[in-house]
RNA sequence: GGAGCGGUGGCAGAGUGGUUGAAUGCACCAGUCUUGAAAACUGGCAUGGGUGCGAGCCCAUCGUGGGUUCAAAUCCCACCCGCUCCGCCA
């Protein structure tokens, strides 16, 4: 949500920002119904304080056993006239909040202009992409080591869900336990064990809600399924003023994420690219404002850790405004190499949300004796667990089929080195 | 699911429908005293919003939303959350 005082002071400057993500103008509207609501409100007080103004004569009056006829008379006439005032203040408050719910963050001035991920920036890449005859696909070779299926995934829940079994299970386990590790003990992040649910105000909180509840899985009870646990750990400070000297908060998480993929169809129907349902270590930091722009820039290199030790060449991508999401200020994506695909796929989101997420959550920090101030709120995968996976099969696969595991990963698989075809019980997995 | 109890400021904890944004204690901050500290004493100490150049003034908020009333932390209704006991259960 964006600043009514800032949009108060600087209408153009907000047009010219939601003018380079493809929104229409909408300073003049929003400023007068700012008007309209400050003078309805306005007209509102007036009217309570001297409600509240003639109640107090009353209690005098009545203590002293004298005749509050008059005041009687006047409060007829007052009680009806603060009910209109009331219900006008409130609706342009709704519309107020509605619309402001509705705008997207501004886009930092360093995120290049542009319409789609094709005006994305490369600002950098790493790794050496290994020479890899006939590359076959994830799936092929996860389905082939029959380690791997959509057929009982389908069976089970539908489409755009995935079994994994043996090693690879085991490898998916690994990932996430190298990651939290690395995280915790090298980057210095707290480790959160998470509510895969939250309510419609946490969604609120983190942007999901009011836009995009069509990407989102609801319970009949209400409650919706975390999307990413950006959600659950952004929000666990909402509502909240922080002590100064408590920030920077930094936490991380492995959760799985429920993604609806509405409007994806025919998107990577194949495969754990594109799933309902995969893993994900997120990291979020909680930060003072004059931080968030140094903190974007640690947590990619958290992220980027990660795939260097799990040497999976990739590049980072700085969103340009067309491609970056609702919450966003400033997004820097992590791609990594895909042999199959001979091109990078997104692995990572890294992004600086500003004060955007904490003015919905209002979540504030001591800024003073007696000031407080928004937080800043950044978020970034860390990595997406289900996408690694793909990367180490794709990348690491050998001529017979086989799966190299990367060495970071071999002390948490037992010592395996090699991921080969296995003895399944499990007919239908090959 | 059944029965009961409860949600008040950072925490603890009062509060008879009427000058109550709310006693008191603790914590915290400033000051006095002291060589310094502690103790004691004095004062300050919620959040959001409106308005004003400003000191300030005003409004709202006692879980949330309605209602009763001239007036609600206080009465009524609904919901949410927490706790205890019973049932069920990983």
């Amino acid at each position: 949500m964006l600043d009514i005082k800032w949009i108060r002071e600087n209408p153009a400057d907000l047009d010219k920002a939601l003018k380079r993500r493809g929104i229409p103008a909408f300073s003049e509207k929003i400023l007068l119904i700012d008007e309209q609501r400050r003078s309805a409100m306005t007209e509102l007080q007036n009217l309570q304080s001297r409600r509240n103004d003639i109640s107090k004569q009353i209690g005098v009056a009545k203590a002293q056993k004298q005749d509050a006829a008059h005041l009687f008379d006047e409060m007829k006439n007052i009680g009806p006239a603060i009910k209109k005032f009331e219900e006008q203040e409130r609706e342009l408050e709704q519309e107020q909040h509605d619309i402001l719910s509705a705008l997207p963050n501004i886009a930092d001035a360093n995120t290049p202009d542009g319409k789609d991920e094709e005006d994305n920036e490369v600002i950098r890449t790493w790794g050496e992409i290994r020479k890899i005859s006939d590359p076959q696909a994830h799936y092929d070779l996860g389905e082939a080591l029959g380690l791997m299926s959509f057929d009982i995934a389908a069976k089970l829940a539908g489409s755009r869900f995935v079994w994994l079994q043996g090693s690879l299970a085991k490898l998916e386990r690994a990932v996430t336990n190298f990651m939290l590790d690395t995280h915790t003990e090298r980057h210095g992040y707290i480790e959160a064990s998470v509510p895969f649910m939250a309510n419609g105000e946490t969604l609120f909180g983190t942007g999901q809600l009011p836009k995009f509840s069509e990407d989102l899985f609801k319970t009949d009870m209400g409650y919706y399924l975390i999307p990413t646990s950006e959600v659950p750990l952004t929000n666990s400070v909402r509502g909240d003023i922080i002590p100064a000297e408590n920030l920077p908060i930094k936490f991380t998480t492995a959760s799985p994420s429920f993604r609806s993929e509405a409007g994806s169809a025919g998107r990577d129907t194949r495969g754990m690219i594109r799933v309902h349902q995969f893993t994900k270590v997120e990291m979020v930091h909680i930060v003072h404002p004059d931080k968030s722009e140094a903190a974007l820039e640690e947590l990619v290199s958290h992220a980027e850790y990660i795939l260097q030790q799990l040497e999976l060449p990739y590049q980072v991508v700085n969103l340009c405004t067309g491609d970056l999401g609702f919450g966003a200020h400033k997004t820097y994506d992590l791609e990594v190499w895909l042999p199959s695909q001979n091109k990078y796929r997104e692995i990572s989101s890294c992004s600086n949300c500003g004060a955007f997420q904490a003015r919905r959550m209002k979540a504030r920090f001591r800024s003073g004796e007696k000031q407080t101030e928004l937080v800043h709120t950044l978020n970034g995968s860390g990595l997406a667990v289900g996408r690694t996976l793909v990367a180490i099969l794709e990348n690491y696969q050998q001529a017979d089929g086989s799966i190299a595991i990367p060495t970071v990963l071999q002390p948490y698989m037992g010592g395996q080195t090699v991921i080969a075809i296995e003895n399944t019980k499990q007919a239908k997995a090959g």
